[in-house]
DNA sequence: CGCATTGTTGATCTATGTCAAGGACCGTGG
DNA sequence: CCACGGTCCTTGACATAGATCAACAATGCG
């Protein structure tokens, strides 16, 4: 954890960070940028770091400079479940504090942009492209999260993890091949994977294999799959336009 | 359905209006307000009338003056999901077109208040307070969505119900008696209740009378239910915040 | 080389989805 | 007034996806 950054190393700040282009850094001019970043301090965390506690809430305003955030809720039984995962140039703002409130937690080890909770407000005030980046980065959660409603309330396991493989294209490491087909870094755990989907480590598991004896995918290893049949991985699920 | 009202009738267009004093329309001073209803027509629709189109998207904007809008979605299966459900003074825009997009129809009989979509841009242009108004409604809409999310993760349909139920009382009509129970009038058909939670008709059916068989309501008929006890029906909910 | 983490596989059991039928209620028209 | 059809709700029988529990393999790290 570093101190405050002066003016003048602002552009550093940025140089090195994957989500430059995207989200809420994406749709913001290099003049605001800039003097955005000026307040910013740069924090590295590793894997499974907490970041913002549910009750308490937090102090923080978070941008994810590398690797990916998750935002989560538990069950008194213990069940967890991850409502999103925010990925480089996406912010993360003090979600509302007490009952009904997540927690954020580092999936995979991360880099972060961190704002004092007083100077964002600060920022928010003087920069109005901020302001509206923040507003349209929330309607786009807005839609991601209602996908993700849909997907857990209207598909079974099976064609969960099929829509999540497909659709995690967009957002996870993905190079396709010369042939068409193309391979996925999943870069989360099982059990992300599982909490995401709200499923079990275990069926994940054995849907993978199942998709991998069916010749849908190839397990290169447990973190690399490589998707070959498209048409009968996106089977019934036409509405996402996934292809 | 009725022509564009000129502005000595506005005053008149939210004189009946449920919403007045919540969600979007709550949070608009009188003057706002009285401009904005000048360019809206008030629509009345009986119950599973489409008010919007997935695919082919919708030319206008609307605001719930009295009943329910349900937001939803098809899988190809044809099982529906609910994403939501918007209630007097909420607003719906246009959603995106085309795939991940989502149906709005009438959950109960429904008055609105219709705007063109160009003029509805144009209001939105002039009047800073409707773009405040929207961008915190989008908020709202996020947590809400949020919290739909996790119910369907980590609960299963018995804790889903017990959720609901507790719930309502905030947006669904709720009578409190002198003790200490009160009746909830679950104003939609049971069809809805189960695809909101994701779950059948008959689940639904079978749970309530299973809650009624252990005493933790009274089912007075089948839209009126009142809430005995409300420390078993919260059991495992704590996280929700329902007492 | 242990030891911890992560992923895989198997056996079992149950909640709940599906199918099918029937009941309650309501408005309409004869 | 009653018969009819419609919608909404309830109940029963049955099948099964997937959760749970438990053990084990694979991988990586100190």
């Amino acid at each position: 954890m570093t101190a405050p950054l002066r003016n003048a190393e602002a552009a550093f700040v940025c140089a090195g960070c994957r989500g430059r282009n995207s989200g809420v850094c994406g749709s913001l001019s290099e003049g605001s940028l800039a003097r955005i970043c000026a307040s910013a301090q740069m924090v590295t965390l590793p894997a499974n770091a907490r970041v913002c506690e549910a009750e308490r809430g937090c102090s923080h305003f978070h941008l994810v400079q590398s690797g990916y955030l998750r935002m989560q809720s538990h069950s008194l039984s213990g069940r967890r479940q991850i409502l999103g995962v925010a990925r480089p140039g996406e912010s993360i703002g003090p979600p509302r504090r007490g009952v009904g409130g997540y927690e954020v937690e580092a999936a995979t080890p991360v880099r972060l942009c961190r704002f004092d909770r007083l100077t964002f407000e600060l920022l928010l005030h003087e920069e109005p492209e901020l302001r509206r980046a923040l507003c349209q980065q929330s309607q786009i959660w807005l839609e991601k999260t209602r996908r993700l409603t849909w997907v857990l309330g209207a598909l079974g396991s099976n064609a969960r993890l099929r829509a999540m493989l497909l659709l995690s294209r967009d957002w996870l490491p993905w190079q396709p091949l010369e042939d068409g087909t193309g391979v996925l870094s999943l870069d989360l755990p099982r059990q992300d994977i599982a909490d995401f989907l709200a499923t079990t480590q275990e069926t994940v598991s054995r849907l993978l294999h199942q998709f991998e004896d069916d010749g849908l995918i190839e397990i290169i290893n447990p973190r690399k799959i490589r998707l070959i049949d498209y048409e009968r991985l996106s089977e019934g699920l036409d509405v996402l336009g996934v292809a």
